[in-house]
DNA sequence: AACTTCTTCAACCGCAGGCTA
DNA sequence: CTAGCCTGCGGTTGAAGAAGT
């Protein structure tokens, strides 16, 4: 059979894009929209595989990107949600508008996670950790020999903070508190099937260059050599339900503080 | 100040699944 | 039905900066 590699190996640039790569693809992007990824470094003049494009795309460059930390109510979403789905994050990341599945994933494994064992929770079966069970011994004997990182950490945890830690759990609502799964599991914005996919035609301007440029022209006037670009509508009129609960007013500002951060200038090239 | 360790997160890799010829 | 292409997903890596000694 032999499949072919998803792009060509030599010869493509790897490793952190460059803002000039950067400005490449969100050109490319806003003038064309989301097509074929295969074809879109050719098109955009790129030496990296669409895959990278599409990558640095929907985790960093996409105008609807939320950045920053997760709100206290994301924060709780997440947690339920990894409770009903595991780690499938594409899923989980579906549920809060403008973020991603990479960076849910980084901000669990690096954040959530202790937090949760901090709590004294397991962040894999979101049940309490009781480290006097016959289990947890029998991790920690199994940690001593194979290095398990994570039963190294609940071990290591201070029983006592853990109590504590726990009896505070149990005073808050619990991910597995069933009473909140079940009014969760009776909550259609939870229906994993209806997940609110976005369509590029609600993220990018349409391809129509001059309908682009004309659009733009409101924000163009800090650079009149190189237009600014102008990031699409606020999320909020997108018609996106708002499951975290943050309000317009909220994404409005944050699509401020964006318009703000956005220092990249619209390139022309020929192709 | 210098060095080491830890943390974060962007980016990569390989695989699965959908689609089509 | 099968093979190949393409996209998306989840796990993993490694560079860079932060924190600790």
């Amino acid at each position: 059979m032999g499949r072919k590699p998803c792009c060509e190996k030599v010869g493509l640039k790897k490793g952190p894009w460059t803002s000039e790569e950067d400005k490449k693809l969100i050109n490319f992007m806003l003038t064309h929209g989301q097509c074929c990824w295969r074809a879109v470094p050719k098109l955009a003049g790129l030496l990296r595989c669409g895959k990278s494009c599409r990558l640095r795309w929907t985790n960093y460059l996409r105008p609807d990107l939320r950045r920053g930390m997760l709100s206290e109510d994301e924060e709780k979403l997440v947690i339920e949600l990894h409770s009903q789905l595991g780690n499938r994050w594409s899923k989980i990341a579906s549920q809060l508008p403008g973020r991603t599945d990479n960076e849910i994933k980084n901000i669990w494994n690096s954040y959530i996670m202790k937090k949760l064992r901090k709590m004294g929770i397991d962040p894999l079966t979101h049940k309490p950790i009781s480290p006097s069970t016959e289990e947890q011994q029998r991790r920690c004997m199994d940690m001593s020999c194979d290095g398990d990182e994570q039963a190294e950490l609940d071990c290591s945890m201070d029983s006592s903070e853990t109590a504590e830690e726990e009896a505070k759990e149990k005073n808050t609502a619990s991910p597995r508190d069933p009473a909140a799964d079940a009014s969760l599991s009776n909550c259609p914005e939870f229906c994993t099937d209806e997940v609110p996919m976005l369509q590029p035609h609600e993220i990018l301007i349409p391809c129509d260059s001059s309908a682009f440029s004309s659009s733009c022209s409101s924000a163009s006037s800090s650079s009149s050599s190189s237009p600014r670009m102008e990031p699409p509508e606020p999320m909020h009129l997108w018609g996106w339900d708002d499951p975290t609960g943050c309000n317009p007013i909220d994404q409005e500002l944050t699509w401020k503080s964006y318009q703000e951060d956005w220092k990249y200038d619209v390139f022309c090239f020929d192709y």
